[in-house]
DNA sequence: GTGCTTGTTGGCCA
DNA sequence: GTGGCCAACAAGCA
């Protein structure tokens, strides 16, 4: 499920219940695929008895700082979501990681273990956080950045492109999706055929969509929606392209779907053609 | 049982 | 060496 706003959403939902206090016990499940290559031990020691300072959310990935700099990293790969409950809470099935503090449980969930927990103990910035490519909202992701890099990517489709980290990063399925349909771009063409105006489109879009996202999704800013998704105008491709039967919400035509770049698309074929 | 699923990585091949 | 494609990872759901 997590993709950029849906990361913000999550991080915002820890931040706001646990910043400034302190970490009394942890509880792991060691075995986890989640842990590949991080110490539990070693974790769950470090981080017992540790406030937490402060957190941020880079792409898809999450950083949450405590004690004297040290950074615990989440990312939440496809099933991976994070709750705050009653410090009562009894860790359940896929309850990989859970911090307790006096008021909360702070509980990172998984079912598919595609996600992923590290930790990085000292203040020094971690190599998982500064590879991370520069944000879509910064000045670094330019209409020539992304120019050159759908050059160097000619031959693949666009839709698989949108989806690279290191030029998109924090768009996932869904969000390439509604970026491709309101830059009315077909998802199967080839990243080297889009014109200047195209590629400009793309670039318009790729921050709209990202800042459209964060506002509706995470509240930016603002109040934390309850829910996720719940926000999403069905002016958006998002609230129509699983539906049976769907339509554009701009030309009222039905959408289609197929597999691109190894991904389910959905697409309006009324408004992006080949 | 079958065939999906909003992510990432490594291996294979052109 | 580069780029593109695909299976694998694991569990739940229809």
């Amino acid at each position: 499920m997590p993709e950029l706003a849906e990361v913000e959403f999550f991080r915002r939902r820890w931040h706001e219940a646990a910043v400034g206090q302190k970490i009394v016990r942890v509880a792991v499940h060691p075995r986890a695929r989640i842990y590949r290559g991080v110490d539990t031990d070693a974790l769950t020691e470090a981080l017992t008895g540790i406030r937490l300072t402060g957190s941020e959310a880079a792409a898809k990935q999450m950083r949450f700082r405590c004690g004297k700099g040290a950074s615990l990293g989440i990312h939440l790969g496809m099933s991976g979501e994070l709750e705050a409950c009653p410090p009562g809470h009894e860790p359940a099935k896929h309850d990989h990681l859970v911090l307790f503090t006096a008021k909360h449980a702070l509980v990172f969930r998984d079912p598919r273990m595609f996600g992923r927990v590290q930790f990085s103990p000292g203040p020094a910035d971690p190599p998982w956080w500064t590879g991370i490519a520069p944000a879509i909202s910064s000045p670094a992701f330019s209409p020539a950045a992304v120019a050159a890099f759908l050059r160097r990517r000619a031959r693949a489709p666009i839709k698989a492109v949108l989806l690279m980290q290191e030029r998109f990063p924090g768009i996932g399925n869904w969000m390439a999706d509604e970026i491709l349909w309101r830059a009315a771009l077909h998802p199967r063409r080839k990243a080297g055929s889009l014109s200047p105006t195209e590629v400009r489109a793309l670039h318009r879009e790729c921050r709209n969509v990202c800042r459209g996202a964060l506002a509706k999704i995470a509240g930016r800013g603002g109040k934390l929606p309850r829910d996720l998704n719940v926000n999403i105008p069905d002016r958006w491709l998002f609230n129509h392209r699983w539906q049976p039967g769907g339509t554009c919400p701009r030309t009222r035509r039905p959408l289609a779907h197929a597999t691109i770049g190894g991904r389910t698309t959905c697409w309006s074929p009324a408004r992006q053609k080949i």
